[in-house]
DNA sequence: TACGCTGTATCGTAACAGAGGTACAGTTCT
DNA sequence: AGAACTGTACCTCTGTTACGATACAGCGTA
């Protein structure tokens, strides 16, 4: 699987993964019917405790992206909604990749491109300096 | 002061605010030998307690990028990098806030929106289905 | 000097994240 | 039926986050 976790980030892991998964249904690489790894395969494969895979997948399953079948594993159910926005968060994907190649040959540091999206994403309209 | 937290990300307040400074400074908007709010002023304005406030001051000036005077308050002290790198910073900022724009117009969510950015910044790389 | 501001330090408490382990229950396949 | 897989449910332990409150120490000014 194409997961991978950063424990530095100060954000938990379960969530990281949650988020992980649903892009990848949201750009369409998880489908509807797909089944995800074993709790405890998946926990091997990231280095974390299978409870937190655990807690992430049943999350997600209470969020009904998620279908748990005790016995025979975890499958993706996609409703209609994000079936129909893959398209736009695909493109946005190619976007966002273009854009931070930029950023990134002028010199800015991951570290420094995430403080500025995040602080776009929250400020919407702002001044820099009054 | 122009700062927000948001509880509900899982990521840590003390952390979430350093990130806000950091970033201020490095568009400018903090610049060498501003004051900061006093760390009761603070947490009273953003509604945390003054112990939170503290550990995100003293982790900052670990990583000198503050100077905390006992009795005086907290100052801060830019360094040469960051200086000269604002101006991509503050270009970056601007970059991203077309791209945002442009993406909220398609009909996506931050949430997801977010979770693009942060897959694109973590897979520099990558096929979307194989 | 005394007051009011600053940061510093340390309690105690609560909640949660995560690791690690164990046992149980349903499904699938041989 | 039985083995091997699945998820489910506990438990204990450790570390971190955050709150609340208290006391202390340095600085500046009236």
């Amino acid at each position: 699987m194409f997961f991978k976790l950063n424990p530095t980030t100060g954000q938990p892991l379960y969530l990281q993964l949650m988020q992980q998964i649903r892009h990848a249904a949201e750009t369409g690489a998880l489908q509807d019917g797909d089944q995800l790894p074993g709790i405890r395969t998946l926990a091997e494969e990231l280095v974390v405790s299978p409870n937190t895979v655990a807690k992430a997948y049943s999350e997600l399953e209470h969020d009904e992206l998620l279908e748990l079948r005790q016995g025979s594993g975890a499958f993706v159910t996609v409703k209609r909604r994000t079936r129909s926005l893959t398209d736009h968060v695909q493109l946005a994907r190619r976007r966002l990749r273009g854009l931070i190649e930029q950023l990134r040959e002028d010199g800015l540091l991951d570290e420094e491109i995430r403080r500025a999206f995040e602080a776009e994403l929250l400020h919407p309209a702002e001044v820099v300096r009054e």
